[in-house]
DNA sequence: CCTGTGAGAATTTTT
DNA sequence: TTCTCACAGG
């Protein structure tokens, strides 16, 4: 394990706050990693050292890593590493009750927060069509990553319909996650920080001795040594967090600013951008030697990234040689995709490529499951990540809110999700009462519950709920007598009668979930066993922090990788499959709407628009640069999501790729260029392509696929030149035999499947095939 | 109060 | 295509 001077000199930089900025696969990582390990070698105690990594998974390796390199001279288990939640959540565990969190506090994911919002949707008569829950969540959670509290923002005073509503709505959600004991994402972070930025804050109460002295404080002063990776995508809270438990440390940051991803999370990539302004005396060190990828991948990589404006910049060499050209591959549609995909794995494999160093990549989750079924039709065992992860399936997630309702009395969200689940004929009305009668009096549903008959509910219902309650009470006096945890939920699902209801139910469907549940518990016995010293409040927090890069594939070590780009981010395998590259796939079709919207009010992209695309276009940079010695990139003609046929075109990111680099035709080049140039001037000439196969259809559309190509309505006459079919451009004089005469608006598609918009003036806008039209 | 039906919506990226 | 939600009927 050696390392270059320059990695050299940021292990064994001294004294002054370090930026290393450097590209992707230069060892960033690596150095952090030494770091830590030299700093433990120096002497300096393991436990006044943080690391913070991206993912849970990364901590760990991070972890094994030093170990190993320490050779069992120094106790790594004293170390801190960690994602900044977990961090956060480590401490609030600890030292919460300051901020109103007990030490089992529960921590919500995506789903509870959407429940938890839909209730004070209902509590404040609010209309979910008009805003969505998850609009607000995303909006308040926007707030929480800038380190914003309600409280501040209607202080400021801040503008917008959403920001009001969200404070109105947002005000109430966190009333009943401190109510019940909980924090979201978001929370952890933000209370991390208001701890700590108390802490020392506070008049010390009468009477109070020396030894009484905050231990929060003692937090604070704690480490003499922080380092951080993946810095360029730290949001304000986070880099907030950061400063305050460096109080006295020094600080070691690494990142890349092309390979800032998580704008849309907040990440800020101004944070690392500003380090050294923020940070006196500041080392910056840059490495550009890229130890990961072979030439021709890098330099599709450069050729992506390099598009985008206001970059820092950086040099980034190999030696590791050229190596293969990057496979480019244009399919009919996304089921010949799947099935290249599938025959290039084969051949990875023949070549003795192990299974979990292929990696196929995609932009969306929904873009998996034809690769999926592909790969399950060829026998073959794939491991994938992110989607619906294991703890967030509804039997699992049912069982974990009973095992948060015995330890958590006061959590009515759990409380209301299983009070009926299996059915035992406590429905939405008896609730509905429960409900309002809790509100009123403010105390939690399962207090309520012990007194139905104040709540106006009637005999039969009274009566189911007498029981359910006294079941609750014998479960919870079970955990309170430290039966073992895989033993607790065991018998929390044979008391219940949840896992008889699924067995009972007999479908293929409910047996899976059975297993999952037997799965559940196992996995519950065995972190028992493992960590006798750790509670439920553990187990649980452990479950909620894990994410989509940690968990996935259900222990399938050995199996190829399915993933999203985002979830690739910081890894590395042998050969790469990059699939769905075409406009509206990736980039997004979300990101392109912002460019068409510009487009067609012929204004320029607002700058947050241009941030949105620049964002996709480092991901694009990410996802090649994950490739060591082989990239593979695929786009499909047609595709069908969600049901609906989609015509591609192949993605901006394809058509940049440098064609000497690259195995199979470079889509398109030129179109490109011409919308750019002043004055509408089009290039000579279009780079040697082959004669147009014979097309069905006598419309040229196939270079016109470009964005912005036929964007000046005003500029009558041909975008571009192709044989002897017409060339589109919009305000194009159309004919229909059933419609008449209109004008073209638009279109998608190519060869028999170009589809055109119309306007007609008495019918107004139409989709038509071009075949059945006629140009003027 | 439960369950089945049908319509309808919705689909970026994640801790 | 798949899941979610609302409503009607049992
Ligand atoms: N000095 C070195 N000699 C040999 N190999 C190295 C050296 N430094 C790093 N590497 C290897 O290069 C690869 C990339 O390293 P690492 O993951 O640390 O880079 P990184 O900068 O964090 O990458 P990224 O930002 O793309 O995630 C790893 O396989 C690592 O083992």
């Amino acid at each position: 394990m050696q390392l270059n001077p320059a990695q050299q000199a940021a292990v064994e930089h001294r004294g002054s706050p370090l930026l290393v900025l450097a590209g992707a696969g230069t060892g960033k990582t690596r150095v952090i990693t030494h770091r830590v390990a030299a700093l433990m070698d120096e002497g300096v105690p393991p436990w006044r050292i943080l690391a913070v990594t991206f993912t849970n998974k990364a901590a760990a390796e991070m972890r094994a890593r030093i170990e190993k390199m320490c050779e069992g001279k120094v106790d790594v288990s004293q170390l801190w590493v960690g994602t900044f939640h977990s961090i956060s959540a480590r401490i609030l565990r600890r030292h919460g009750e300051s901020v109103g969190l007990s030490r089992n506090f529960a921590i919500y994911d995506t789903d509870d927060q959407i429940r938890l919002m839909k209730r004070v949707f209902k509590e404040l008569n609010r209309d979910e069509d008009q805003v969505k829950p998850r609009a607000i969540l995303g909006h308040l959670d926007q707030l929480k990553n800038r380190g914003l509290t309600i409280d501040q923002v209607e202080q400021l005073g801040l503008e917008g319909f959403m920001t009001r509503l969200t404070a109105l709505l947002g005000r109430r959600y966190q009333e009943l996650l401190r109510a019940a004991d909980a924090a979201d994402f978001g929370d952890l972070l933000v209370l991390a920080v208001k701890l700590l930025e108390k802490a020392g804050t506070e008049q010390p109460r009468p009477g109070a001795q020396l030894v009484d002295v905050d231990p929060v404080i003692g937090l604070k002063r704690r480490f003499l040594h922080v380092v951080v990776d993946e810095y360029q995508d730290t949001n304000p809270v986070q880099a907030r967090l950061v400063e305050l438990l460096s109080g006295r440390a020094q600080l070691c940051v690494v990142g890349d600013d092309d390979q800032a991803i998580y704008g849309w999370r907040g990440a800020d990539v101004s944070q690392i951008l500003g380090f050294p302004d923020r940070q006196p005396g500041c080392e910056l060190i840059r490495l550009e030697q890229n130890y990961r990828s072979t030439g021709h991948i890098l330099r599709c990589a450069d050729a992506i990234i390099r598009r985008n404006e206001g970059r820092l910049g950086k040099t980034l060499w190999s030696e590791l040689g050229d190596g293969a050209l990057v496979t480019l591959r244009a399919c009919e549609d996304e089921r010949e995709e799947a099935r290249f995909v599938v025959n290039e794995i084969l051949d990875a494999l023949n070549e003795d490529i192990p299974p979990e160093e292929i990696a196929v990549f995609y932009r969306t989750h929904a873009q998996s499951r034809v690769i999926e079924q592909q790969l399950t039709d060829h026998g073959m065992r794939y491991a994938i990540f992110g989607g619906l992860g294991f703890f967030e399936r509804k039997e699992i997630k049912d069982t974990l809110a009973y095992l948060r309702l015995l330890q958590n009395p006061a959590s009515d969200l759990d409380f209301t999700r299983i009070v009926n689940e299996p059915a035992r004929g406590i429905g939405d009305t008896t609730v509905g009462r429960l409900t309002a009668l809790a509100a009123n009096r403010n105390v939690p549903l399962l207090t309520v519950a012990r007194n139905p008959e104040e709540a106006g509910v009637s005999g039969a219902a009274a009566k189911r709920l007498h029981g359910f309650v006294a079941m609750i009470d014998e479960l919870t006096a079970r955990l309170h007598a430290n039966v073992p945890l895989g033993q607790l939920a065991a018998e929390v699902l044979e008391r219940t009668g949840y896992r008889d209801a699924l067995v009972h139910e007999g479908s293929e469907e409910s047996e899976a979930r059975v297993e999952n549940l037997d799965e559940f518990v196992g996995a519950l016995t065995e972190f028992a066993q493992e960590n006798p010293d750790q509670t439920l409040a553990d187990y649980l927090e452990q479950v909620s922090l894990v994410s989509d890069a940690d968990g996935g594939g259900h222990g399938e070590v050995r199996a190829v990788r399915l993933m999203t780009i985002h979830s690739a981010k910081g890894l590395e395998f042998e050969k790469v499959i990059l699939t769905g590259m075409e406009e509206k796939v990736f980039p997004h079709s979300r990101v392109i709407a912002g460019e068409d919207a510009a487009r067609e009010e012929g204004r320029r992209l607002r700058p947050e628009e241009r941030a949105q695309i620049e964002e996709e276009r480092r991901l694009a940079y990410v996802a090649v640069t994950r490739a060591k010695r082989q990239l593979v990139i695929t786009w499909a003609k047609r595709r069908r999501l969600y049901n609906q046929e989609f015509i591609g075109t192949p993605s901006r990111f394809v058509r940049d790729l440098p064609p000497d680099s690259v195995r199979g035709r470079v889509p398109g080049v030129i179109r490109r260029e011409a919308a750019v140039m002043p004055q509408g001037l089009s290039l000579p000439s279009a780079p040697p392509r082959a004669p147009a196969p014979a097309r069905e259809s006598s419309w040229n559309s196939d270079i016109v696929y470009d964005e912005g190509a036929a964007a000046a309505p005003a500029r009558r006459g041909p975008a571009a030149v192709h044989g002897d079919a017409p060339t589109l451009y919009k305000g194009m004089a159309v004919r229909h035999r059933q419609y008449g005469e209109g004008t073209l608006v638009g279109w998608d598609g190519s060869g028999s499947n170009l589809k055109l918009a119309i306007n007609f003036p008495v019918v107004g806008v139409k989709t038509i095939l071009a075949r059945f039209c006629e140009p003027l």
